[in-house]
DNA sequence: CCTCACTGAGACAACGCTTTCAAGCAAGCT
DNA sequence: AGCTTGCTTGAAAGCGTTGTCTCAGTGAGG
């Protein structure tokens, strides 16, 4: 910075100044030193500001793998973001427990960030508190955390409006798959099954808990034990509804293999848009990852700038139904005599 | 660290080279140190000591997505190498051409990291010359670049392999499928090429330039054009070597709405083990992003360190067949009375 | 013509750490 | 005893910025 300045003629604080767009510099000044700063190649070491302004101007993410079309979605998003704002993005990935405990009893973000943003799923309570004591700003990622910045989307209203989408269709007989992660139903689930229900209830038709089956995600051969319970019943399903993309397209291979045409025979509806849905037609509930990012991202950004926000707020995204080669009216049949055939 | 020093009735001299793991303290001041540190959750911040160090503890990625396999994979597995070199991980994102342009006009890692990954794969040279500005070792992923640190794998040495498979089967007629990037073909097109034609030179089969083809991945009907060429040959091909396994799924999609059986009519190989070449029981030549993320992660680590170091080393991984559902014997035929027929 | 408000630019003290350098001190040697 | 050696520790000088304070001009108003 000083060579900087003496080419420029100037002092350093002018040559701060200018770099940082202050409106104290005289025009001629501030093209000179601009120019100087060209020359020389020069650009402000974050290291040495921060130290003084006590902002680092970086964001930093938590995340448990960054192999994952969500994330790595949303962070493809965000980094644009940032940058707009002149923010860097530091990533910690977490891929095993090692890792994760390690995260959190160094909490290495402390004092190289200005927040945090959390991609970690399925955080335990004391890891939660651990983040609290944290000084700065946490958003949590999709995920609803009590009093805490978050950003998520409606899960109720998107399950809502795809069951109301196979209940327009004509079907009345709905599976709905839920998804078990290592820890359990996660919130999203919950939710999803619950927006499921309601559409039922609204179209008068009775719950059947015999309908709701579940399956880890990524494991075939349980999922394809889920399907045929659904399969196995008096009644069977004339669609079937699943949580999440992947699980959907695991059914979608349990079907075919099973030569259970879809969407003739059965109607097959996801949830999220995964890349997967798209190669494999199905239609899905569109949840965008990017837009969470971007919306991650400035909330971010507001709480940094401005911390007198409300710190605990929670930003609801939308889902879109995304209507593809999977669903179709059920086939013709003599209890529902009112649904003409498709083609 | 004041308050730290104090707790501990010593000077900041003596905490800092506590925290710092040097040597010449007393066990017993180190435990006081340590004690206080823990008590006060201290931790040095990165910002001030890099300013009299001149080190930043952190590696820079400079990627055009990170919603990748590869470079989501990569990622994953270069994060927890870096932190255990108490290094940290800082992305830059350019997924387009305003956000590529912003990073190689103000290279913001210039004096923000010890050391830049490029994950990108089409760089033009005035881009690569301006990499070479930056004061700190520059290692290119997945690709070779003269002079400078690479790292990759022996595509050749992969897709002569993959040939030979395909070769030892009883296959002699095997169509290749080139794709074509945004800048034309890349390096490893053009060495998995090669590979494919030595296999066949190796075995005495000449080269039949009607027997490769050219689709931009992504692309379901120029692939499908592709794989119509060679299905209208005289004498077709009984195996397809895809040069990418995004590509041999959509050869599989095409071929399977064609309703031609694979493996027992056609047999498709791919290349790299993308997440979809399992879920789609497709054959295929192996990499590992997660090696090469390691690998790479450790050359940044020994350049930074030994700035003496061959600062033009090119590590070159191997591949490996993956054996899948995709591959079999081709069908019985006159011209190759040998081959028993598979079930 | 003098004073005053105002603007633009420089000097300088932090910021939190590392790293000489010097000093204190105990032990070993002559 | 006096001197040297080796091992710990403390004091202080930066590292490259920013922000406050000060000061020199400059034009306006009295």
């Amino acid at each position: 910075m000083a060579d900087v300045a003496e080419r420029a003629g100037v002092s350093a604080s002018t040559v701060s100044r200018t770099l940082r767009g202050m409106s104290t510099v005289s025009p001629e000044v501030r093209a000179r030193v601009e120019k100087a700063a060209r020359e020389l190649n020069f650009v402000i070491s974050r290291q040495a500001s921060s130290l003084v302004t006590g902002k680092t101007g970086v964001v930093a993410v938590l995340a448990p793998t960054l192999n994952s079309w969500f994330i790595g979605s949303a962070l493809s998003s965000l980094g644009p973001l940032l940058r707009a704002a002149g923010m860097e993005l530091l990533v910690y990935v977490t891929p095993d427990m090692t890792e994760r405990a390690a995260f959190f009893e160094r909490l290495p973000a402390r004092r190289n960030a200005d927040a945090l943003m959390v991609f970690s799923f399925n955080l335990t309570d004391e890891e939660t508190a651990r983040l609290d004591d944290l000084q700065m700003p946490v958003i949590y990622v999709s995920q609803r955390a009590e009093c805490r910045p978050s950003v998520y989307v409606d899960d109720v209203a998107g399950a809502l409006g795809g069951t109301r989408h196979l209940l327009n269709l004509g079907h009345r007989r709905i599976g709905f798959v839920q998804t078990i992660g290592a820890s359990g139903f996660t919130f999203s689930s919950h939710e999803r099954l619950l927006g499921y229900q309601q559409a039922l209830t609204e179209a008068g038709i009775p719950l059947d808990n015999d309908l709701v089956v579940a399956t880890p995600v990524g494991h075939k051969r349980r999922t394809a034990e889920a399907v045929g319970r659904l399969l196995s019943l008096g009644e069977p399903p004339t669609a079937i509804f699943a949580e999440q993309d992947e699980v959907a397209v695991s059914v979608l291979w349990t079907l075919r293999r099973a030569r259970i045409d879809v969407p003739e025979r059965i109607s097959v509806l996801g949830f999220d848009d995964h890349q997967m849905a798209e190669w494999s037609d199905l239609t899905t509930i569109a949840q965008s990852p990017e837009e969470i990012g971007r919306a991650a991202g400035e909330l971010a950004r507001d709480l940094i700038n401005n911390p007198e926000a409300d710190q605990a707020r929670h930003i609801v995204l939308p889902t879109r139904l995304m209507p593809r080669a999977t669903t179709a009216p059920p086939p013709a049949d003599p209890d529902h005599a009112s649904q003409q055939p498709s083609s």
